[in-house]
DNA sequence: ACCTGAACACCGTTCAAGT
DNA sequence: ACCTGAACACCGTTCAAGT
């Protein structure tokens, strides 16, 4: 019987590696599991990943990835300009409560980020996103400062929220949270520019 | 000969952990390794721990409130009443930083908040530190808020230049980014306030 | 009460072997 | 090239036994 996943095998490992860290959590993820759902030997992943901290760094990059393009697809989808910068706040709060592994597995994962430049590579491709819209209400001359203060920002609620174990029920309040914290931040912004 | 430790071996095993962490990083980190390092058997953390999860669950909470005192301090030690807020900003990247493995476990431990209460109390004693601070600077019916931004603002900073893996060189741009947050809150929360 | 050694089912990683 | 099974040194946890 041919079994062999003919080159494909490491899009079906990242797979089932998503499959099982939304399961059991990151805690619970591990090489064999991973394995085992993609139906091969517990060693097959090595053909494609040199050890676990290699598939978690390749995780890491494609979960930074998704991230951004939930953002800009929320960007995307808002019509008025004035409203992105806020709408994308709140599609990072929406992505990092809805995917809490992926969200601890994007910014948490022990791997040696020199040796995966990929993953710096999507790091600044988002902070990009970022310093463009904010581009758009603070065309100063400290728009990174700008993005960096916001980012952070609405990074820290959804860190200290998922560090509490929120119910559901609190999404929407932390949403409006980081909205409050983009508002807030851009008023400082403009008063403190003179 | 009398190895006991006498019921002291829970504070032991503590300070061992803390160590191993520290040494190992938080993945490294295992009972067994713990153990060794007391100078115990391997299951002898069983006598004073459930579980691992229980023991992490501990560490978890003494770190936080390790954070919560380094905060205060810096805060008792700044005589100016203006300089505090920013002060605890600083003292709070400059803790992340020295001791990212206990940050990563304060914030990012896997146990259960609801069997570990303690963890719960000891964050929110933080949280009423931090609303003390605040009410100096920004005496308003929204100071929850503003205890909220703040936090999360300055936690997201120490949150992504851990995630960056920045080289030391970084920390004092780090902790003038907290303050520049801080103020910049502050402004803002003033400018919207009318 | 507090500690130990043996045992169980796991884990990451390596290696020789199969197609 | 891609996959497998056996083996190694680990791990968390349990259990019967020692003082």
């Amino acid at each position: 019987m041919d079994q062999y996943h003919h080159g494909n095998l490491r899009a079906a490992l990242l797979k089932a590696a998503f499959h099982v860290i939304g399961k059991m959590g990151v805690e619970g993820f591990t090489l064999r599991e991973v394995a085992r759902r993609a139906g091969v030997s517990h060693n097959a992943p090595y053909r494609h990943f040199q050890s676990r901290e290699d598939l978690v760094a390749a995780l890491a990059t494609e979960s930074l990835r998704q991230l951004t393009d939930a953002v800009r697809l929320a960007v995307e989808q808002e019509p008025k300009a004035a409203e992105r910068l806020r709408a994308s706040a709140r599609a990072y709060l929406h992505w990092a409560l809805k995917n809490p592994s992926r969200f601890q597995l994007t910014f948490h994962a022990a791997f040696d980020r020199q040796a995966h430049p990929e993953y710096v590579e999507a790091y600044m491709e988002s902070l990009t996103l970022l310093s463009n819209l904010i581009a758009i209400h603070h065309p100063a001359a400290d728009s990174e400062l700008a993005s960096e203060l916001i980012w952070s920002s609405v990074h820290g609620i959804a860190e200290l929220g998922l560090a509490r174990r929120l119910r559901d029920g609190a999404k929407d309040e932390l949403e409006q949270l980081a909205e409050a914290a983009v508002d807030t931040l851009l008023a400082g912004l403009r008063s403190r520019r003179r």
